[in-house]
DNA sequence: GATGAATGAGGATTCATTCAT
DNA sequence: TATGAATGAATCCTCATTCAT
């Protein structure tokens, strides 16, 4: 029984917030921000609500560091880390990654996609991630123009596009529209919305 | 000295739901039902809060309105009402009209992705809309058969997903995705798909 | 189609009078005079709110002249107007008059009891009954009295807690407590009080 | 530093919720439960609004607990858990015993008549408290029945008429219904009414 | 006389946050 | 670290009453 030392401590802190913030996730995605209240929070990590606040500063901090923690998440998986452009393989692999990390953590996207939305906090989510995104729109626009696409930029929209709606059907009805199925016909679409709006047709 | 006649108080009802409705849908929209007050919504509508209550019994009941009422107007505008296959420039005329719907309703279509994501009662919104867009799927199912696709039903996914894909984009960041461009790019790559995905590759 | 008399004219106030007197205690005795709004009040008498408020100045005003109405009915029907001492059938068919009043008139009675327990308005309604009812309590104890009760004021107590209480059993529990059967045993009752009690108990 | 222990906790609580239900108890009585907001019960309890919400889920709750714990306790003191027939003493004593608890809680017993007339929930006061007093009225019943009358249910309905007039006077006009020289008269007028209703008069 | 739109004050209830222990 | 009692502002909703027509 002797004191535990402080990094036991530091881990047991670290475990409570995770405990909170995975509550949080689930209840936010699930529920909204609004309808979510810090009883429920709590309740549901098994701990008081006054120990919440000894975690986090406000209800507004613990959204605010779900959607960090994910954002890093992201970061860290999808940066390219890379000069030079993407080999086909290198490019559907990056493209796998992206459906994996949807599929693996559902929760965190429905609220992604809420907040993208009906932003909570003044700052705008969809800036943060567009800000984000750039390199792997960069990345993604250089692929497709390598491939030798007329437009560019119009075909790195609507495969955007279609990605984005993929997901977010994925997330609202993955029912009608199982993610599985749908990244096959969505890497083999791109591929066809690439080639087909070749400068040179007669490739 | 005598009293309205009803006419006279069908219309000041009828004008008076409108500027309730209006103002409801655009904070709906903007910050999210939860986040809207009756107070804010009356106050913007340049009314008291209990004459809010005069024209509708509850919160929630303003919001089933105003989804009630989009409904039928999308229902309204979209209903093909047409057997057979539709041919191209029909096709497109359909595509058109979805597009312009988005622009024009830019505040009900902001709210449709809200409560697609977080519905605010017990009914699930995409439900709904799921019934409802039955027709226009098999209408364009037929469509892309009709084209020789070897795959009808992936092609739909695809290109269902790109097309909310798109409404998302432009409602969220019509800046970076201005609706018009994307209207062009979304319709040929449409066909795009639609054609590299024949049966007969070779045509 | 001569315009209407002034004398129509105050028939027509007069009957439009009855009809919201007898919605409002109607509900007033059903739901409490506090759980009654005058919207409901005008609905159940067929004329709108507005209209109330031209026959009555307030919610408390119609609860007012209901009570006072009522309070007239039963002074009117009870009053003994009479000197001496009341004979036997004469006490027989004031206590009939009496029970025939509470049967005839079950939502006035009901209110009564309401009120009488916890008064709307500062005037207490036990007060206004206990002077009117004053004169009936000289009459009772006269009578008691007459028949030679040792203690008339006491008895008059018991025989008084006796009726009022199965008025009230009448009211909130008829089924239980038939009128009628009480009526001929607290009558009997009554007698059977009386006569034991005689100072000379050997008649 | 520590937190409270779970005991220390319960007394609070339980204290509290004491507090909150007296003065809920008072107000009701006083002016009716429609009449009395929260707002007042809270000011007269000396806490805020939201903590009585911390104890009662709503203000029926609050009813229903004081309408539920005033019930045991007049369950507890009458139960006569008792076979066969009450001797005089016994009978008389139970009869005491009930005067001292309306005499002594007073204010439950106003709310208790109030409900009876004019019921807030749904459920009728009046029917649990017929469940509950059905051995009440058997062992009366049983004891007027052993005096020789010669009709034991209607002397069980004049009787029990005369103890709830006597309690209703008692509690809306104390001044004029003394409860202590009630009870005399009243005891002393059960027993006349038994013995002049003998099925031999000639004792 | 008659209507119902309109107001505003008040009432029930929820909830983020603080605080004593 | 941990608890939950306590607060008060904000929210949904109701309703007596007024008023223009």
């Amino acid at each position: 029984m002797s004191p535990r030392t402080s990094t036991q401590f530091e881990t047991i802190r670290q475990e409570k917030r995770k405990v909170i913030l995975e509550a949080a996730l689930e209840l936010f995605a699930e529920n909204g921000f609004h309808a979510t209240s810090m009883s429920t929070i709590a309740k549901k990590g098994g701990i008081s609500k006054g120990l919440a606040y000894n975690y986090f500063e406000s209800k507004n901090d613990i959204l605010e560091e779900i959607v960090d923690e994910g954002f890093h998440q992201v970061h860290d998986l999808l940066d390219p880390d890379k000069d030079g452009v993407l080999s086909e393989e290198e490019f559907i692999s990056f493209l796998e990654k992206t459906f994996a990390m949807v599929k693996n953590n559902h929760r965190y996207w429905k609220l992604y996609f809420a907040l993208m939305i009906q932003p909570v906090v003044s700052e705008n989510l969809s800036e943060k991630y567009a800000k984000a995104g750039e390199p792997l729109f960069r990345m993604m626009h250089e692929f497709i123009a390598s491939k030798g696409s007329s437009d560019p930029e119009g075909d790195l929209m609507i495969i955007s596009a279609m990605l984005e709606g993929t997901f977010l059907y994925a997330i609202v009805a993955p029912d009608i529209f199982p993610i599985d199925r749908m990244k096959e016909k969505v890497i083999d679409g791109i591929f066809r919305i690439i080639q087909s709006g070749n400068k040179n047709k007669a490739v």
